[in-house]
DNA sequence: GATTTTTTCTATAGGGTTATAGATTATTTT
DNA sequence: AAAATAATCTATAACCCTATAGAAAAAATC
């Protein structure tokens, strides 16, 4: 028997084979983008542990060798699909950048990893209230920290005179993901939609408006 | 047995007595609040046709005496939740006005119909897609009739040279929606956000931007 | 190549779900 | 109040689903 941490994600220490990563931990990525698609296509409820283990191409019950509850496998699923977007926002504030330019790079990226991890992000987006609250924590302090980013950045935009002085910095910043996440599951739905187009109309939007 | 119509939605002609309703219109609106609110809050697999009847206080074999399937009980949940808010939108759109005053209008309308009946139009907006296509339809005209009022809108303010010619209105009407379902669902979850406030910051967003 | 460890399989217990049929109780009509 | 219609109930067939246990196959280690 292996990864019986008994508590949660266990993404082996790097072995010393060749590849850094074990046969396990390959799988497991295989078993948590399976998990994705199934569940971004039927929904948490709609989609069966049986068409999770289908879409890898191993039977239902062999699919206990990678989670241990399919609520388990939706919580990985929303990790996945969101943290390593978090991380590319922290790297994204970190650098000195004047405030339009900060304001596309985020725009891009929010759309960008939607165009890639689409299914995670879409699954943590859609499903993730199905969790129980003690499986959201980690999430809601990882949604939290990007909130809190992206208000800085707006903070910063006022300070530099960019950007109004009246506008609330905490409901824009909701607007922003808001729209973001609306635009990026119609990138998901319509792959013809084309993507650079659509993050200079939406940064076009939310810098300047409609008014003339 | 009662409306046996056999094809759908039938909503009895108009009775003689009293109140123009029959009982059974009536308890069929129970009913499909009582989906919606069981929907909104477990999504449509989450949900059983067991939590919909007890929430109308029957038991679930009784429930088919409303509905012929689950699925059509989702069906009936949408196009209740989308039908008057386009139809609220028509109207909007019918009078004479500046655009500033219209986008205001549609902002509350669309925000409001979310504080009133926000389980159907949760439901719509998050669990329409489990409904397989046929049944889509009449959703999808509807939708597709609300974003053409609000482009017209739009290209009505560009004629009044109200906002700026170069704004792209098929993305923008695409945005305005994407934003205020977001915070629609923001305000289904949240009870003491401000309604008003809300809309005030929302069209103002719009308008205007953020850049000074 | 024998032994150990990892991975997958089969089978199944113990649930739960939808939809239908036929009986039963309420309510209207005549 | 008898007859007809509407609304609800009970019971159940026919599924489908998760999770586990223990056997079997594959791969790695000695």
């Amino acid at each position: 028997m292996r990864g019986m941490s008994n508590d949660d994600t266990q993404f082996d220490l790097p072995s010393e084979s060749g590849t850094t990563e074990t046969k396990y931990a390959r799988k497991k990525v295989a078993a948590i983008e399976a998990a994705a698609q199934a569940f971004a296509e039927k929904g948490f409820h709609g989609a069966t542990t049986h068409d999770i283990a289908a879409e890898m191409g191993i039977k239902q019950g062999s699919l206990y060798y990678y989670f241990k509850s399919k609520e388990q496998a939706l919580q990985e699923v929303c990790e996945y699909g969101f943290e390593n977007y978090v991380q590319q926002m922290e790297k994204i504030c970190a650098k000195a950048q004047p405030f339009e330019a900060k304001m596309q790079m985020i725009i891009t990226s929010h759309l960008t990893t939607y165009r890639q991890k689409n299914n995670a992000m879409k699954v943590h987006n859609d499903q993730r209230l199905y969790l129980p609250k003690e499986r959201r924590q980690r999430l809601k302090e990882l949604g939290t920290r990007y909130r809190q980013m992206l208000e800085n950045t707006l903070q910063e935009g006022v300070q530099a005179d960019t950007i109004r002085a009246d506008i609330d910095t905490h409901f824009v910043a909701y607007s922003i993901i808001g729209m973001c996440n609306s635009w990026g599951a119609y990138l998901v739905r319509d792959e013809s939609l084309d993507l650079f187009d659509t993050i200079q109309q939406c940064a076009d939007l939310v810098l300047r408006g409609v008014l003339n």
